[in-house]
DNA sequence: GGCCCTCATGTTATAACGTTTCATGCGGCA
DNA sequence: TGCCGCATGAAACGTTATAACATGAGGGCC
């Protein structure tokens, strides 16, 4: 890792709870709720600890270290050694709820889950901002390439970094 | 991770110092020759460590972890704590000679070090073998979609992970 | 109810990856 | 000669991730 650690709480998006907007609740909320609806459908378990943490890491909007995930979890009462994370976010990951952002060892919660895509990710190395983007091209050209070397692709991981607009924004000043 | 360890020497391509092919010590030797040829022309020093660093790399011909390399570099009479391997590594990185694979956590010499390219990498999950792609649409189509979102590119992470020809060929039996 | 099976969780310990910090040495150069 | 920049050596530490084993909750079945 080249940057800043992942601190738990620097950013306005997101806020210790009791401190967010109206909108922002509502966010996490239908986010949930369309989570625990799309387990259901699929015969999935959304656990407690499975919820939480995606709960976490809805409200939180960026990515996060496990560890820091970790922190959230001791803090409301669930267990804290490093194998709950590490076990919730494997199948928060496995069913599409969650990235792993591997350039930051970092998760992300899904900005479309229920919708099948492998995505492609701009992570901005002043704020640490990471945003979500449709890669069909990408994927396909990624594939394009793989099948010219008789290569079968079965994941893919696609990862930009740089500066955001708004960052650059407050750069160019 | 989800796979193996980066063991030391599990693999065909590879072989203690002495037990190596011909074609194997020629290519390992002109690599090293044209990365010395590049430091010189750019005024830049390939150190004892640096130099066998990338050797060791050149000669796995695979990716494998910085303790890994360590562990190599102790056998070899260097200095064997971390930081002589990962800053040994970020030389390098930084000036192209190696690669990161952040899906591994693991580093690989360039297949075609001295030309400017943002590779895509084709990882084997079952061999771990790692093949360099060229990668010039996949990099313009993830450009097109970051210029839409006003993004600023400056580095690009592109990896896939699945079967190579080979395993492919041993999996259809 | 009692049994068994599967899946999820709790806990300890350890492996694997990476950095900070300070000290030392070596080559170039005024 | 003294200074400076860069590379290395070494101790300690911080961060990320997994292995291994035990416990418990729920569901099907007799």
């Amino acid at each position: 890792m080249t940057s800043k650690k992942n601190e738990p709480l620097p950013n306005e998006t997101s806020a210790p709870v009791g401190n967010q907007s109206h909108d922002q609740v509502a966010r996490v909320d239908e986010a949930l709720a369309a989570a625990e609806g799309l387990c259901a459908s699929e015969g999935l378990r959304l656990t407690p600890v499975r919820r939480k943490v995606l709960e976490i890491l809805l409200q939180e909007n960026r990515a996060i270290g496990a560890y820091v995930i970790l922190d959230f979890l001791r803090a409301a009462g669930f267990g804290s050694q490093p194998p709950v994370v590490y076990r919730a976010l494997d199948f928060l990951v496995a069913h599409g709820f969650v990235h792993k952002i591997e350039r930051l060892n970092a998760f992300v919660a899904c900005s479309r889950p229920g919708t099948a895509h492998s995505p492609a990710f701009m992570i901005c190395r002043n704020c640490d901002a990471v945003a979500e983007a449709r890669s069909e091209s990408v994927d396909g050209a990624l594939e394009a390439a793989a099948r010219a070397a008789g290569f079968q692709v079965e994941q893919t991981v696609v990862e930009a970094e740089g500066v955001c607009v708004v960052c650059a924004e407050k750069e160019a000043t």
